[in-house]
DNA sequence: ATCTAAATGTAATAATGTTGCATTTATATT
DNA sequence: AATATAAATGCAACATTATTACATTTAGAT
């Protein structure tokens, strides 16, 4: 268990109680160390040697405690992301756009820009809201335009 | 093959250039009976008569044809839902707030209220935008709060 | 009535996710 | 440092959702 700067991590898996595992370390610090989501198939490939039943443990347990959250894009794919509101056990608040880029397929959570609240019909009663947007991420975007020219 | 007032259908899958099949007249008319969106397990069962390829191959025309279009629910389970805006072959235009109701789980398309235009971050270009709310529906919190009472 | 492209059925396979149980391990306690 | 134990992992089996290839049937045209 190799003793590098992942105190960070194992500081977070104490406050939540859980148990400093190898497998846990490396799904938080791949998951930390990106500014998109990661997707199960992306995970499950990355960490091959680790069981697929335990890495969806890991995964339902680290949502549960509110260290993560989980976004489906476009195709119906778990993804999965660090949250940075202050999300707890069994408390999500997640209530920011998604961004899933077409070309990458990567899905960005852009925490920074407000919910606009809207009135809803009369009747429903909405607890959370999520904004998803597809189109194209900055670096696809300039690709497209350097292809372009 | 029934000749009920299904004539509307007909003429819609006419329009689309589509064989009319009592398979997918069922299929149009379970759908476009709701004023939600139909689950793929629930349209399985429904259908079980169907052969479960034939009903995923109609889905997927349909989708393409711009007659209906698949949302996922907070399960990431797949729900479909007739288009009601001009929708065509290969050019969605839903762009509506998708409810997701906690207690039954339906999924409603509110349309009406137009989506809130937001500027993204720099170099991100978005060409669809849908809001996912999620909360009790009219029906649900009725009988919530004749419960507490 | 005949023809044919389109639609359906069937079987096989893949991908994703869950459950039950045996084994191992991180950590608390002695 | 040894031990005890709840927590975590691994493994096998299974369930659900989805796709592909190919054979058969059928709606709609001629
Ligand atoms: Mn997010
Ligand atoms: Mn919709
Ligand atoms: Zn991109
Ligand atoms: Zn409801």
């Amino acid at each position: 268990m190799a003793q590098t700067k992942n105190f960070r991590f194992e500081e977070l898996l104490d406050k939540h109680h859980l148990k400093k595992t190898g497998a846990r370390l490396r799904v938080l610090s791949m998951m930390y160390s990106k500014n998109t989501a990661t997707s199960q198939p992306d995970l499950e490939s990355v960490m091959s040697d680790i069981d697929r039943v335990t890495l969806y443990r890991i995964l339902n347990v680290f949502e549960e405690k509110g260290i993560i959250h989980k976004v489906f894009d476009l195709n119906g794919t778990a993804n999965y992301a660090v949250c940075h509101a202050d999300c707890g056990e069994n408390h999500h608040h997640d209530e920011h756009l998604h961004f899933n880029c077409t070309n990458c397929k990567n899905v960005y959570c852009l925490d920074d820009l407000h919910m606009p609240r809207l009135n809803l019909p009369e009747g429903f009663k909405a607890d959370s809201f999520t904004l998803y947007a597809s189109g194209l991420c900055p670096k696809c975007s300039k690709k497209s335009a350097a292809t372009i020219n």
